[in-house]
RNA sequence: CGGGGUGUAGCUUAGCCUGGUAGAGCGCCUGGUUUGGGACCAGGAGGUCGCGAGUUCGAAUCUCGCCGCCCCGACCA
């Protein structure tokens, strides 16, 4: 039993004005954080007992599922990262964290790096301790502070520049293996979220700059999400947008039969498609080709779509490159020999094919019959184009951004959206990382082969804060049972009153010896402060003690998630107390 | 990093356009009256107006630079 006058919840009427969306204001309003600076907070008692609740579930959950916990060092040695397959990418993300200021390994070259993630510690620590395919499968876990130099910290506990995260590894000998190792954790996962009381739903994602073969994301459906989740109620598929696909392009497409020889064409001054679009030309855009140019570890590349469709930038990763992003004009004309708003791929246009590392073709614009595109000579395009006559194409793929309403891949419904908040992420890694640091193990037949990884992480704080974003009104967060910081607040209106104290004392040993925490509200306020602040605070469970109840002989008994209140007799109280607590505890 | 905004007491803010002694509400302290949904009265403490230059007799207010924070984009748990 805490009394909250000896404890510390600073609660605020009003919401500090850098706060926007609901889950940010009540965390502070709440008492539950105070904000240090962009994407660093301080984590007040109440604030700590959830992550505390949180955390816990996490271990048990992982546990359960042949986690083994262990604590890695937060400091890392740069050189380590350097060895590692994402130095290029993940450096921009990283502090460093130097033990002199200008660093020993000169200005560019951080000595230290503050650790974003694990892989690089936990992959080495593997190859020294574990040689034996007797010794697999392991998978190791650690709930603790990660640090990411984001560009836009956000929304409070959302995107913070120090957050806790859960992170595990997983080891295996095989790919089947490692793929069992992998649903056993998805399955973990799901019985954590469900614990913790939030609902969070896999999805089909990207695996960006971890790499690796296949992943999940958990998505915590909320408005403020940062991602886009396309999903289908017929068949259950859902994916996050940069991975999504549809059933747009149909498999035994045949191409358009073309309609006669490829034709240059002057248009003075037209670069966009809408202006393609326009009289005199009318091209409908679904009927060009938007030739895009890349640079992609230093060569530029290019990516072919409709007019009418929109690069999803994130499937280029699965082109191989360590670092891509959009060529500059000044680097798209000595290549291309026109600049942007006249290019195209059609054969022997291109100024400097060789300087090309490739030319990448969204399917979809299989579904373009004599299409127009860019001469590669300004203020000209051709019209008739034909994919597999006049395309050079290195490659066929999927990199343009479906759209809702599109058929879904699976049943051909209408795709739909809705924005989701990432609170986990599942991926099947593969060898990439034990191929690049060594890890092997041995089989029986004396045989050594890389180990087969995954990695998983769940954002513990961020869970917290989607936990208040989707369990929320008006008045304050209504936590779910397992996650409260508290499962029962007492309110004493009249705590002068001995008899009331009493009461309250032995309510909260009835409520405890049932397995809840309990919170006495003892302070010297006017009821109306006491309710505000209960219901603002949100514990499950509210018991209010007052004078005019004891008059009567009753408390009441009043869950936050309803309104109703019950009024029970003080000689009945601590036993229905302690069934109220048992039930919740049961049902949670 | 690009675009937009903003910075006045612990919190929310007025004042800035049009330069002239810095105001309010909440919170805090003292006393009193109250006591079942953020009470009332009286008194009080609390400010280098983000920092630095400049213009001016005089700058919270005008100009320039820097910094912090917030929002939109790229990145992520």
């Amino acid at each position: 039993m805490k009394l909250w006058s000896q404890f510390f919840i600073p609660t605020l009427k009003e919401s500090p004005s850098d706060a926007e969306i609901a889950s940010h204001k009540l965390l502070i309003r709440a008492g539950l954080v105070r904000k240090l600076g962009g994407g660093l907070y301080t984590y007040l008692p109440l604030g700590l007992r959830v992550m505390q609740k949180l955390t816990q579930l996490c271990r048990e959950e992982l546990d359960r599922a042949g986690g083994i916990e262990l604590w890695m060092p937060h400091v890392h040695p740069a050189e380590l990262w350097e060895q590692g397959p994402r130095w290029a990418a993940a450096r921009e993300i990283m502090f460093r964290a130097d033990s002199a200021g200008d660093g020993k390994r000169g200005p560019k070259d951080p000595e230290f790096v503050l650790g974003p993630t694990h892989e690089e510690v936990i992959t080495p620590l593997v190859r020294a301790e574990i040689t034996s395919y007797r010794d697999l499968p392991k998978n190791f876990y650690q709930i603790a502070t990660k640090f990411r130099n984001e560009i836009r910290p956000r929304y409070g506990l959302m995107r913070a520049r120090e957050f806790v995260m859960m992170d595990a590894y997983s080891f295996d000998a095989n790919d089947e293996a490692s793929i069992k190792s992998y649903f056993a954790m998805k399955t973990a996962y799901e019985k954590f979220f469900a614990r913790v009381g939030v609902t969070a739903i896999a999805v089909e994602a990207d695996t960006g700059v971890m790499g690796g073969s296949f992943s999940h994301e958990f998505m915590v459906p909320a408005e403020v999400g940062d991602d886009d989740v396309i999903y289908c109620e017929a068949s259950g598929y859902a994916a996050n947008r940069e991975k999504a696909t549809s059933g747009l392009v149909p498999k035994d497409l045949a191409d358009a039969a073309p309609v006669g020889a490829t034709e240059k064409f002057p248009t003075p001054g037209v670069v966009t498609i809408a202006a393609l679009e326009a009289a005199p030309y009318n091209v409908a855009a679904d009927h060009q080709f938007k030739t895009l140019v890349y640079v992609g570890d230093g060569k530029p590349f290019l990516v072919i779509l409709r007019g009418n469709d929109e690069l999803e930038e994130a499937k280029l990763g699965a082109l191989g490159f360590g670092l891509f992003r959009p060529a500059t004009p000044e680097e798209i004309e000595p290549v291309m020999g026109a600049k942007p708003g006249s290019l195209g791929a059609v054969k022997g246009t291109i100024k400097d094919p060789a300087a090309l590392a490739g030319v990448f073709a969204d399917h979809a614009i299989r579904l373009i019959g004599n299409g127009v595109t860019g001469a590669n000579t300004d203020g000209f395009h051709f019209r008739n184009v034909n994919v597999a006559r006049d395309l050079a194409i290195t490659k066929f793929g999927d990199f343009r951004r479906v759209r809702p309403g599109e058929p879904c891949p699976k049943s051909g419904q209408p795709l739909q959206s809705r924005r989701g908040i990432e609170v986990g992420h599942i991926f099947k890694l593969g060898t990439k990382y034990s191929e690049k640091f060594a890890a092997v193990y041995m089989d029986d037949q004396k045989q050594n082969h890389p180990m087969v990884m995954g990695c998983y992480g769940i954002g513990i704080s961020r869970t917290l804060q989607a936990v208040i974003e989707q369990s929320h009104d008006n008045d304050g967060i209504i936590w779910p049972w397992n996650a409260a910081p508290f499962q029962v607040l007492i309110c004493v209106l009249d705590p002068q009153l001995p008899e009331a104290m009493d009461l309250a004392r032995k309510l909260a040993a009835a409520a405890e010896s049932a397995g809840a925490e309990v919170l006495v509200d003892d302070r010297a306020e006017r009821p109306g402060v006491k309710f505000k602040d209960a219901d603002l605070i949100g514990i499950p469970l509210r018991l209010t003690i007052g004078g005019k109840g004891l008059k009567e002989g009753v408390i009441e008994l009043k869950w936050r998630a309803q309104k109703d209140i019950a009024k029970v007799p003080v000689a009945e109280a601590e036993a229905r107390v302690a069934a109220a607590v048992r039930e919740a505890a049961a049902k949670a």
